[in-house]
RNA sequence: GGUGAGGUAGCUCAGUAGGUAGAGCAGUGGACUGAAAAUCCAUGUGUGGAGGGUUCGAUUCCCUCCCUCGCCA
């Protein structure tokens, strides 16, 4: 038994392949997505429907309300108690998104026991603001290996390697293992030629507008929440947060929540790339039909014959 | 048809008193171990509209043509 781990670009077409695959196939999806999981918003994480839903069940979406504070490891536990409970009960569990950080944990593992401090990072911030590059000197003598790794500029990252010392002592980057991938995950990578996919985010923005997706965030601008929430630091929520705010005009938006996505989109293609022993399909130049027999291939070896398959 | 302005990177444009060109945006490559749809780094060769002339050498000067926009008929 092997569990397909299925990642993609942002709109490549995930989900109208799954639901494809579900026709032939018996099996629940466990969400690989950061921002999915968020309650009330719905169309601007394109979050599947609830018709979609019905057709075939996913896991790790929408119980989250938007305040909570969420992160990888919440993730990591949340997903292995679902995928332990679905493979007990004899259904086979796909894991199924775009976040690469969130893939990482589950095939590799994450270093335990160093959760994120809010009280420290507030001060390290501060110290940040008032002493540029102070903090990138004491990284230097608390933690070598991760200096090396780490830009001057990439505060965010300082200050997690010092937040971890503080709290613990031992410096991160030694606790960091280099742990292979577990044998018992495969990745697939769906991927298309980058100009039409350039095109698909373009009518997918669309298509979100339609349904929507102002009115949707202008509720949550309304109930109150605001940049500080990790939640609503999401494309096409921070944007119209902006817009709201008058900072800037709608089509000009519009336009940034494309470019967004876009570059979203390909932080996650070069993310994939890592993944050297990932089946890597281009949906570009493979149609439908060509598509669902190699996925019938990959599900008879990970699964045998009486695993998944619908009679 | 006449006349003026212009045609330079995917887009908007700059510049070269003749020595094959550079900004912004877009794009692209990369990093990533408890905020990750986040955060950070790197990255500009393009038939200079086409053809011809002058010149050691033309994107730059001259001629012809084509195209775009404005104005006049």
């Amino acid at each position: 038994m092997r569990i397909p781990i299925i990642l993609g670009p942002t709109a490549v077409g995930k989900t109208e392949l799954l639901i494809e695959l579900s026709k032939k196939y018996n099996f629940q999806i466990i969400s690989m997505d950061s921002r999915q999981v968020y309650k009330l918003m719905n169309i601007g994480t394109a979050k599947p429907t609830e018709e979609e839903n019905k057709l075939i069940r996913h896991h790790l979406i929408d119980y989250v309300d938007p305040e909570e504070h969420y992160d990888v490891n919440k993730y990591l536990k949340d997903s292995k108690i679902i995928e332990e409970k679905l493979l007990s009960n004899g259904i086979a569990p796909v894991y199924a998104g775009g976040t690469g950080l969130y893939a990482d944990a589950i095939t590799k593992g994450l270093v335990e026991g160093i959760p994120g401090n809010d009280f420290v990072r507030k001060a390290l911030k501060n110290i940040d603001r008032n002493q540029s590059g102070y903090l990138y000197k004491i990284l230097k003598t608390v933690d070598p290996v991760a200096f090396n790794k780490i830009h001057l500029n990439d505060s965010k990252r300082i200050s997690r390697y010092l937040e971890a010392f503080m709290l613990n002592g031992i410096p991160l980057s030694k606790l960091q293992n280099n742990n292979q991938m577990d044998k018992k995950y495969q990745i697939i990578f769906l991927n298309r030629d980058r100009k039409e996919l350039h095109n698909r985010i373009s009518k997918r923005v669309d298509s979100m507008i339609n349904k929507g997706l102002f009115e949707e965030v202008l509720k949550l601008y309304k109930m109150g929440y605001n940049k500080s929430n990790g939640s609503i630091r999401t494309i096409g929520y921070s944007e119209v947060f902006d817009y709201l705010d008058g900072t800037i005009g709608k089509e000009e938006c519009i336009e940034l929540i494309k470019r967004n996505t876009r570059r979203y989109a390909r932080r996650q293609i070069i993310w994939f790339r890592r993944y050297v022993d990932s089946i890597q399909i281009n949906l570009s130049d493979t149609d439908t039909k060509n598509i669902l027999m190699i996925f019938s291939i990959i599900f008879n070896d990970f699964w045998g014959d009486n695993y998944g398959r619908k009679i």
